[in-house]
DNA sequence: GTCGGCAATGTCAACGATGGACATTGCGCG
DNA sequence: CGCGCAATGTCCATCGTTGACATTGCCGAC
């Protein structure tokens, strides 16, 4: 088995008989070059299976790599993989590759992970920011690589961020549950310390607030330590006493975890509302809160993609709406109505 | 806004007060430097920020990028993100990176995308195969990229592959639904023509002829037309006459579209089996044949990673098991005897 | 006929890191 | 005192491609 060279442009100049320079107009800007030995050039290409070395253009060009890094947390949440999805898609049609990696969801993982990235010469920076600084980019931002935080903005670090109406929907599904006779109404979150669910639960608050409970204690379980179990923290707040009648489940997890718990309990009648849509979420009638994570990832490829070369503009927040979807969990009214 | 420049090997050198040759020898054999040396290297580096330029770096070193490349098909399915998962964690624990590609699921797709991840000078390649052809890829091949199969077989190219035990696992399932006395066996997917589906059919197939049932034509639906909603299949096969008993989905999507249509139908007797485990699964009752595609993703990263530079001994098939979970829908009897 | 001008193509260096082949220090030790 | 070795430096080539600039040759205008 020869193992057979890779071809290179003086390869194919050669035997085209041209300059290698020639073969790298063919390549570049053929307006240039005559038509008959664009042609050849071409063919001869063509018979080496020539391809331009993106490593040896990357460095010519002075580091221009046409590839986007995107750092997402965890695997676990479907969610993730659309917004990379769309990422994906408009990069590709802009001629851009997506290189993903994953920080295990600790933050000294996310550090090491875009250290790792950093070093493949990104053109930009996509991150679903996991720790609770994001200042080690600084450096990077200022060496022309453009940061864009997706689902929450970035911490001490001027980025360009993507996220979604977390407040006002949550606002106006809290609202809902109250107009439907609940009081009891209770969020479950894990974890709870990031942007999106703090904004989440600053609208719970809100709702809560001008029904008139200013104490959301007995029933906000914000649960900050990922290692605890999702349906340890939900059937521990349907097991206690004066238990809510309507629970809102800070992400994917949450709920189908709630949906777990409940089932165990034999329990159909407390109001569930989950944020994040999922797949089976009609057959089992979960009303949700949704967003389009698909749209999500474009936009931010497209924000990066305009920050890319150009100077430097003030920092953009672009939020995307998100809304209810009712599919019967989320319109219970409470069993004995609220006192 | 001062753009600075990106500091390279001569700039730490010279901040150092050594020469570059030393600061190279400092990131790559750290033995034959002197350790005040080291740190005094070491201390400029991170006061410039310095990042050894991979593009250089990969150029020089002959085309090794320690980039690995995954082009998957269908964006629907949770299945190929989980296995992406395990591709990016082995990978990383070697000091790789993964670039991740779709197609769009049109066998065009596949090999301009793959173009486009060669280009890159990817290490290796591992791809689901969409296409019935993956001929395009031998020159590359041989060129030295090793190639890896995941889920299905590449055709006609010489390519280690990770598949699944379908075809055992289809019959085992099969047997069982016989053995609860169902005779009338649906088998539903789409598309079908690709080789997962054909063993899990031929599994299904072997069953049935054991049982006697040699004409499994009125509850095959084997769709090849990927715009066809599966839920219409569903639909029409729960609709016929002389309906199926039993249903065995041949994939995720297949399986909660079923679950979806017999909602809608009021049917809770047919039995139902599905191919891939999903999220809710056992919220609601779903019996499944299941698999580790994490694992399968790692194991073919551990098949690139054994190929990459080795003399290339002969083509590997790796066969991880899959095995059924019984969650109560699948193990349903025939509400009539089965005639 | 000659020269300006333009289209087509060639030459050469440089991008940043590394490796080979040495040369040069300086120190310890027999 | 000089040998040997560790630590470092010099210099140049190299990876594959492209930018800056040079060259060639032909056409048409004067």
């Amino acid at each position: 088995m020869t193992v057979q060279q890779r071809a290179t442009l003086d390869d194919v100049a050669r035997l085209a008989g041209v300059s290698a320079k020639t073969v790298s107009r063919v390549f570049n800007q053929r307006e240039l070059v005559g038509a008959d030995t664009v042609e050849r050039v071409l063919a001869s290409a063509k018979r080496l299976r020539f391809r331009p070395n993106t490593l040896a253009q990357g460095l010519r060009r002075g580091g221009k790599t046409n590839t986007v890094g995107f750092i997402m947390g965890e695997f676990g949440n479907p969610f993730y993989y659309k917004v990379a999805s769309g990422i994906e898609r408009e990069l590709a049609a802009q001629g851009h590759r997506l290189v993903v990696a994953t920080t295990d969801d600790t933050s000294d993982g996310e550090a090491r992970v875009a250290d790792a990235l950093l070093s493949q010469r990104i053109d930009a920076l996509l991150i679903i920011p996991a720790s609770h600084d994001q200042s080690y980019l600084e450096g990077e931002r200022q060496l022309g690589t453009p940061v864009i935080a997706i689902d929450r903005p970035a911490l001490n670090l001027a980025a360009d961020s993507v996220v979604l109406e977390n407040r006002e929907t949550v606002h106006e599904a809290t609202r809902r549950l109250l107009a439907l006779g609940h009081r009891r109404i209770g969020y479950i979150c894990n974890p709870a310390d990031v942007w999106s669910q703090t904004e989440r639960i600053a609208g719970y608050r809100a709702a809560m607030a001008e029904a008139g409970i200013t104490d959301t204690t007995a029933w906000a379980r914000l649960e900050d330590d990922r290692s605890v179990r999702p349906e340890r923290l939900i059937r521990a707040l349907l097991e206690q006493r004066d238990a809510p009648t309507a629970i809102i489940a800070g992400n994917n997890r949450m709920t189908i975890a709630a949906l777990r718990v409940m089932r165990e309990l034999g329990d159909g009648h407390t109001a569930l509302l989950g944020f994040d849509d999922f797949d089976t979420a009609d057959v089992l009638d979960v009303s949700v809160i949704t967003y389009d994570p698909i749209e999500l990832g474009r936009r931010a490829a497209r924000l990066a993609l305009a920050r890319m070369g150009k100077a430097n503009g003030p920092t953009k927040q672009l939020v995307l709406p998100s809304w209810i979807v009712e599919r019967g969990s989320g319109e219970r009214a409470p069993a004995e109505p609220g006192r």
